[in-house]
This record gives C-alpha cells, structure tokens and sequence, in this order.
RNA sequence: CGGAGUGUGGCUCAGCCUGGUAGAGCACCUCGUUCGGGACGAGGGGGUCGCAGGUUCAAAUCCUGCCACUCCGACCA
C-alpha cells in the first residue's frame, strides 16, 4: 500500500479525550474515531489490526473444533423472555422498537438465540458434542464507557456455545476452550492467567477470565507468579483427547489466580511472599459452564443413548478482539508509539523513503516495495514527500514491526537499513538481503 | 447512578472574571528554499464560539433551560 493513496489521518496531538495510551495511540495513529460515547468507527488501519486478531481467534477455534455461523446483531425480545433475561438483564441492554411497535434488542449476547437454533435442529445425542461460535458486534449500554475500545458500548466479541450430553462432556467443552483460549492469547504475544471469576449474569458455577496483566486493567488480580513461566499448549495439541486437555487444564489452574470479586485473602497469603503477585488485569476473555439454565426453560432437549429427552448441557465462551486491539496496545508501546507483534501487526513492513523525490532512492523504494508484495509481504510504502524526521515518527506511531530505512547516505554504499520497531535494533543490508529476509523462512 | 469538569476553524488551546470588529500554534492550499529524528520564509482559505431562550444599544463573554462529551467512584467481554 502507498501511503500516499491509502486513508491514514494520523493525529500529531493527542486528542484530551484520551487517558490510557492505548486510546491515546490509536486515535493518534488513525486507527479509531469516536462516533459516541463508547462508540467507535474503525479506520483502516484499525481495522487491518482488527481481522488479524480474528483470524488467529477464527483459526484457534477451528482448530478446537469450533464451528462458525453468524447471528444478527438485533433481536426478538419473545425469545428473551424465554429464558426470563428479558426483565432481568436491567438497563444494560439497548431495546428497541420496530415499526410495528415490536419489542426488539440489541443483543448484549446471544445464548437465547442460540438456544433457539439449536432446539430446532438438533434431537438426538449422536449429533453432540457440538459448539457453534460467531464474531459479532455486541452493544452493552454501560453507564459509563471509558478507556476507548477497552470499555466501549459497542464492541466485537467472539462468542462460542458449547452443547453436550451430560456434565462430563460439557467438561470436554470446556476444556477444548480453555486451551484454545490459552493459544489463541499466546499468538498474539500475550500471556493470559485464567483466573477463578465471577460469572455474573450469563449464569453458572464454572467459569474462569483471561486475563492480560497490565498497569491500565480495570480489575485488580491475584496469582502465584509461575503462572508467568508455564509453557502454553502447541498446536499439536489433542482436542478429542480428554485426557489430555483435563492435564493441562489442571496445571493451569493449579495455582491461586483469583481477581478481587473471587479473591481470598486466606488462600493469598499461603503462597510464599515472594511468589505473590498483585497486580492489575485486563480482561480479554471469559468462559463458562452453565449446565441447563438455558436450555431447560427454552426446552432444547436431547435423547439420550436410553431414548429419554433431557435438557443439554451448555456453556459459553467469549473473546473480545476489539478490546484486545487496546490490550496489545497496553501492553506493546512506547513513548513513541506502537509496536505491534508481527501476527497482528497492520503491516509487516514500511518502506521510508528518505528523500522522496530523488531519483535514487525513489528507484530502490519501488523496487523494494514491488518485490515485498510480489513476495506476499503486506508492505506499506511511505511516498509522501514529507522529511525523514517525520518519517520516522510517523513509522514509530503507527509501529509496524520492521522499518526499511531508504535514504542516500546508505544508498551510496549500495545497502538499506533494515530497523526492528519492538527493540529498535538496526542492520545495513543490501536491498537483496533485505528481501532474502522477508523470503519463506520469514525475518 | 452519585460527584467533578469541558464544549471557541480538522487538532491543541487562548479570549469569558471586567459585554464592544473572533485569535494563536499545528494541520490544509500556492510559491520558493530545504531534506537521516516531527524544517524555514512569503502569501492564502477555513469558525452562525454545543443548542434554545432571556438580559442589553450590543453577548463567545452575563442569566435560565437543554444537549453532548470527559474524568473520579459503584457495575461489566
């Protein structure tokens, strides 16, 4: 992509809204604005970051047996009243009406409606286990959003519903998604505790929160600090193997983590003083057992291996990809700006041309660019003629992993320089080795 | 929902107390000089001062009401 042809509105100031850098760097590197309180549209290169954390998250539940549909974002409220939440879940859901004076919402979630599209097709217990996810905007009307994406009304979620016979499969259920969980925060550089948590009004016994520990969290955790050095599951991981995923679920939870609604003074205090770790906490995901809470009032049954229908056991698991925009954010700047770890970075790389204009270093940019994307490499190309200063702080805002610095000086010993955004690490490489970098094997 | 605060060109803000021709920096357009860490000069465009009432000869400024947004606390992916 040419910057000069592409939508990039970068801020030199910080608009005073703003409070936490992650708010702060994404208005500044044009990747948000705010439509109202809460409310943000996504610019293009927020939205570039955005369907890269989804495709991990996508990629990650497939791959634990997931299957993805998509719901829509407006709701009947009948099916709500169902299940009793219609009067239950308060002010925090948006209701509507249509033109025909029909009670309508705007789902906060959407167990009810999964529910509903389960109960209608699924009779028989050979056709469990089954768990069926969407990625869907989601509107909560909070009373107070803050932090930008981090406590907006509307937001993106991924949200999975797990069916199965009886409690030990819907344990499985729970298990596949307490792995996946643990990958799918990994791939993006981050290190999630899973945390004993509240599970408010979705309902339940079994739940646990993902947490990102960050200075910026809104909730204030607890956990034994191995939790930093445990090695998290690889891709070859076994999701049929039940065995297998109770092993790395109990090691996961073997230790105390608990945020400040679960938290046990008591149990803290046992573990050595040097291994406690209080901190703050970002919470990025959330999972849950709710047995038949849905599925009993809605009458989504089930024969089981004895020919007598039940109620099916379920569970919920959410992700929330618009919030882990802010997260990484959290946890990945500098004074500078933003440095994206590579499996969600906007850009793998960004051309600087140093002095535009020349017919030098314009002829190494191009070549360089034409061969970058000739290699699959998502490259964004500065060709604007502005000076290498703000060049450079325009790269380090927006953090694109690795900057090729094009400029004369280096150009006359024939090389370019290759600068890495997370540790500022630089190297004099010719054009040809900078492209032997970014080849199969990758940089 | 309790408490505090802010609305003035795209952005950051001054002006308001003490009413009298709407300002600065950045950004934008033109020309020139520049060019390895957010350049400089000259010229130029852009604002019914959040909205509605009121007071006054005169309101960005004073008064009343409303709206929007932000921050602190209680609740939440």
């Amino acid at each position: 992509m040419r910057l000069s042809r592409y939508f990039l509105p970068m801020l030199r100031e910080t608009p005073k809204e703003a409070e936490i850098a992650s708010h702060r760097l994404m208005l500044r590197a044009g990747m948000i604005r705010q439509e109202a309180a809460g409310i943000y549209s996504f610019l293009p290169l927020g939205l570039r970051v955005l369907t890269r954390i989804c495709r991990i998250i996508r990629e990650e539940q497939d791959r634990a047996g997931a299957i993805e549909l998509l719901m829509p974002t407006i709701q009947s409220a009948d099916l709500w009243r169902e299940s009793g939440r219609y009067e239950a879940y308060g002010k925090e859901m948006l209701r509507i009406k249509d033109r025909h004076d029909r009670d309508m919402l705007y789902g906060p979630t959407n167990e009810e409606m999964i529910t509903a599209i389960f109960r209608s097709y699924v009779r028989s217990y050979k056709d469990l286990p089954l768990n069926l996810y969407h990625i869907q905007w989601k509107f909560r009307d909070e009373v107070r959003p803050r932090f930008g994406l981090m406590r907006g009304r509307e937001f993106l979620m991924k949200d999975a519903y797990s069916f199965d016979l009886d409690f030990a499969g819907a344990k499985h259920a729970y298990n596949r998604m307490f792995v996946a969980y643990l990958r799918t925060f990994a791939r993006m550089g981050l290190r999630s505790i899973p945390m004993v948590a509240e599970s408010g009004p979705i309902g339940g016994n079994l739940s646990h929160e993902f947490i990102i520990l960050a200075d910026t969290g809104e909730s204030e955790v607890f956990c034994h600090s191995d939790y930093l050095g445990f090695e998290v599951p690889g891709s070859d991981v076994d999701f049929e193997s039940v065995k297998a995923l109770q092993a790395i679920v109990d090691q996961w939870t073997s230790l105390y983590a608990a945020t400040s609604d679960k938290h046990d003074a008591a149990t803290y205090a046992k573990i050595p003083a040097e291994r406690r770790l209080s901190a703050r906490g970002i919470e990025v995901g959330h999972i849950f057992y709710f047995g038949t809470k849905y599925s009993a009032p809605m009458k989504a049954l089930v024969a089981g291996p004895d020919g007598t229908e039940r109620p099916v056991h379920m569970g919920s698991y959410g992700i929330g990809p618009s919030r882990l925009v802010a997260a990484i954010i959290e946890a990945f700047h500098d004074d500078a700006g933003i440095k994206w770890p590579e499996p969600v970075a906007p850009f793998r790389a960004v051309v600087l041309n140093l002095k535009q204009g020349a017919g030098e270093t314009d002829r190494a940019c191009e070549e360089l660019y034409a061969a970058l994307s000739a290699r699959g490499v998502e490259t964004l190309y500065h060709d604007l003629d502005e000076r290498p200063g703000a060049k450079f702080a325009a790269a380090d805002l927006i953090g694109i992993p690795w900057q090729i610095l094009v400029g004369p000086r280096s150009l006359a010993e024939g090389k370019v320089e290759l600068k890495q955004r997370s540790d500022g690490t630089r190297e004099m490489l010719a054009p040809a080795d900078v492209l032997a970098r970014f080849g199969a094997e990758g940089v």
